[in-house]
DNA sequence: TCGGTGTGTCATAAC
DNA sequence: GCGTTATGACACACC
């Protein structure tokens, strides 16, 4: 790479001088400073995002298959690579960030410009034009370099002298060759620059899908791009054909062109014209954007295919790895550059233009309009779907058969693309949150919203509302879950509380006091089991583990001793252990020796708990902790309840908000199905009102002039053949209406 | 050390 | 009036 970075650095200032003398400025700053590169690379050195840090990157995400940096075996490695992060990307729902330098070339004066040419040459090529060189990329390049230098200079399209520095026959070889390429810049500009980003472009392909995720978008960013772009036929470039702000201006009915300019509104009919205008096109765009929201979770594989115009089976995508599901976003920045005026042999810079439409390309190449606003003037009356379809359809690097399509504006289907490509764009400045589209995914896979735990039912809700009821409710759900459990829930008792009955055992180990170690191990169990939470992905990273109060059943069994230990062990360590899981009313019941457990303080009804207390001698003091258990008992499971309703009712919300989106999106839809159907509709009425119209004959047997009548539907269903000038004004008078309305 | 989270507890209102 | 429940607020432990 040194060497090369030597070779290429002093060529380059060689050239320059030389082009200098023979009175050709040439400007090294704008190709430093215009963000190329492989240029910028090889001169300065290479940045941040090219370093070898990209193969220490590569080499700890690429698992167990590594790379050494000094023996490189890049087939290997780029395929295991490929694979596996195909393998990778199958669950993965990218939304990536895709950026495309479209350079936008525009034609300076003649003869203003032979110093420029090569300079034009020199950037593009290097440029490599919609397609970033990755880091791993770099990586073939530098070790391609050591192998095939000259090769990879040609392809470069740039030139160089050897080391020595002196001017030998190569160089002025070399020189000479771009000398001529400034001359006739499109004859080498299909070797230089197609054939080197195919080479490019198969690099990139084995690069694709890798951990760098942006490095593959460009070039995807391109492919979908490229669909907008129109393709400059003297350097090679594409620049984005722009989209009207309304679709429908392009869709809705046009008239043929032979009918006279003025006739056009008349033609749709102030039915068309009052229809269409009180829509709203910002509101539109916001629905739609909406739409393409739950589009783009509901029909990711139909859409993905509408998207990009491809089969499943298209390389377009297959190659690229990419999640199917993956919209595409296009940040255009749109750059300029000077090229002269060598507008001949276009074809040769841009092969793509060669499968276009004899009809487009020879008519837009030739004169590529200086920005994209006068593309609009230039071509605006024209068909214009005419030339941007074909360049979608066209401009992919790879060479698919993409059939031909009719009349773009004949039939819906063009409609259709347009609207799935706006909703593209539309989606893509909405930002849309991957995690919740694939959130949303899943409901929509099993169409039941979240998955929520019987315990998180809204009806587990509205029992354990109810007074009495609700504990038993719970109860019964949590003892249902833990069938093993030595013990019961009382039909009063609140949660979590095991009665009496059936804990004498553990009684006699805690010495007659504490909870039941069941209790805590239940209340978990009833609504706070990690693995019921980790439906809700906002509570997926809570790990607690609070085992302090739980019993040793419930605890981790690396907490606990081994079973030989507690065999070995006498009570006494058992009961420290207990000891250590009691609670503070069950220590401080312990030390008053309170002669019942704080499960059956707690849990027992005011008349048994009462004649269990008139049942023994009880001091003051221990009256009142008994009471204070009870209470405290009694508010810690009403905590807990509350905020089981608390999560529930949040739970529930957000399946409401769900839901509510879910039918927004529907309804957006279904809104856009309808306006369809009305463009449809506009279109048919307008045939109909063309062929009856050039049916019509006047009593000499000749036809109407479109330009002095036109036909007005009545409100009763009939058709008037009026003067155009009266057609015009109640045309206006209706155009008037929805504006005074609005004020 | 700080912040998030879970849990227990208290105070209070409502039933 | 008492007991129970619901809930906000706080403290504390844990991660």
């Amino acid at each position: 790479m040194l060497s090369l970075k030597k070779y290429f650095t002093e060529g380059l200032l060689q050239f320059t001088i030389l082009l200098s003398l023979i009175g050709v400025r040439v400007d090294v700053d704008t190709y430093l400073t215009s963000q190329l590169p492989p240029l910028r690379e090889i001169i300065l050195g290479p940045s941040s995002a090219y370093t070898q840090t990209q193969f220490h990157n590569l080499r700890n995400t690429l698992d167990g298959y590594g790379i050494h940096p000094k023996s490189i075996d890049l087939d290997n490695y780029f395929t295991a690579r490929r694979l596996l992060s195909q393998v990778r990307a199958l669950d993965r729902f990218q939304v990536p960030t895709t950026e495309v330098n479209a350079w936008l070339v525009h034609r300076d004066p003649e003869g203003s410009v032979s110093g420029s040419q090569p300079s034009s040459g020199l950037t593009l090529e290097s440029s490599s034009g919609l397609q970033d060189v990755t880091g791993p990329d770099n990586g073939v390049r530098e070790s391609e370099t050591e192998q095939g230098f000259s090769e990879d200079l040609e392809d470069l399209g740039a030139v160089a002298p050897p080391v020595s520095g002196d001017l030998t026959k190569e160089d002025i070889d070399l020189i000479d060759i771009l000398w001529r390429q400034d001359i006739d810049l499109g004859a080498g500009r299909e070797i230089f620059d197609y054939s080197h980003r195919q080479k490019e472009q198969d690099v990139d392909k084995e690069l694709q899908d890798g951990a760098e995720q942006e490095d593959t978008w460009p070039s995807e960013g391109a492919e979908a791009l490229a669909r907008n772009l129109l393709v400059d036929g003297e350097t090679g470039e594409s620049f984005p054909a722009q989209f009207p702000a309304d679709i429908s201006s392009i869709t809705e009915a046009v008239p043929s062109e032979s009918e006279p300019p003025g006739l056009q509104n008349n033609l749709l009919s102030p039915l068309l014209t009052e229809t269409e205008s009180p829509f709203d096109l910002e509101q539109q765009w916001q629905d739609l954007m909406s739409i393409m929201e739950m589009q783009a979770m509901e029909v990711n594989t139909s859409t993905s295919e509408i998207l990009y115009n491809a089969p499943p089976g298209d390389p377009l995508s297959t190659n690229y790895s990419l999640a199917p599901n993956t919209p595409i976003n296009q940040n255009v920045s749109l750059h300029q550059a000077s090229l002269g005026g060598c507008s001949q042999d276009f074809s040769l810079f841009s092969p793509e233009v060669e499968s276009l439409p004899v009809a487009s390309s020879s008519t837009l190449l030739p004169l590529v309009p200086s920005n994209s606003t006068s593309l609009n003037s230039t071509f605006g009356s024209t068909n214009l779907a005419g030339l941007f379809f074909p360049a979608q359809l066209n401009s992919t690097a790879n060479d698919t058969a993409v059939p031909e399509l009719p009349d773009p504006l004949g039939g819906l289907l063009d409609e259709a693309m347009l609207d799935e490509i706006s909703l593209m764009d539309l989606a893509i400045e909405e930002g849309f949150n991957p995690v919740q589209a694939s959130q949303l995914e899943e409901e929509f896979d099993s169409d039941s919203g979240l998955s929520l735990d019987s315990s998180h039912s809204p009806s587990s809700l509205s029992s354990s509302e109810g007074s009495s009821s609700s504990s038993s409710s719970s109860s019964s759900s949590s003892s249902s879950t833990s069938s093993s459990a030595s013990s019961s829930f009382s039909e009063e008792g609140a949660v979590g509380y095991s009665s009496d009955s059936e804990t004498l055992d553990l009684e006699e180990a805690e010495g007659a006091v504490g909870y039941q170690p069941e209790y805590s191990k239940f209340c978990r169990m009833s609504y706070q089991d990690p693995s019921q939470l980790s439906c809700l992905p906002y509570l997926e990273h809570v790990g607690h583990n609070h085992t302090y109060n739980m019993a040793p059943s419930a605890l981790d069994s690396a907490d606990l001793p081994p079973p030989s230990a507690l065999k070995k062990g006498s009570k006494e360590k058992q009961a420290d252990f207990l000891d250590k899981q009691m609670s503070r009313d069950e220590h401080r019941a312990r030390a008053m020796k309170i002669p019942f457990t704080n499960d059956k303080i707690i849990n027992l009804p005011v008349e048994e708990f009462n004649e269990l207390l008139s049942k023994y001698q009880l001091s003051e003091a221990q009256l009142s902790l008994i009471r204070d258990i009870r209470r405290r008992g009694k508010n810690k499971m009403a905590a807990q309840n509350c905020r089981k309703r608390k999560l529930d009712t949040i739970l529930n919300l957000e399946r409401d908000v769900e839901d509510l989106q879910r039918d927004k999106a529907r309804l957006l839809r279904e809104k856009v199905e309808f306006l369809r159907s009305l463009r449809q509709m506009k279109q048919k009425v307008q045939s109909l009102y063309q062929e009856v119209f050039g049916r019509l004959r006047d009593e000499n047997g000749r036809p109407y002039s479109p330009s002095q009548y036109a036909l007005q539907y009545a409100g009763d269903g009939s058709v008037l053949l009026i003067p155009r000038t009266l057609a015009d004004q109640q045309a206006r008078r209706q155009e008037r209406k929805p504006k005074d309305r609005r004020k």
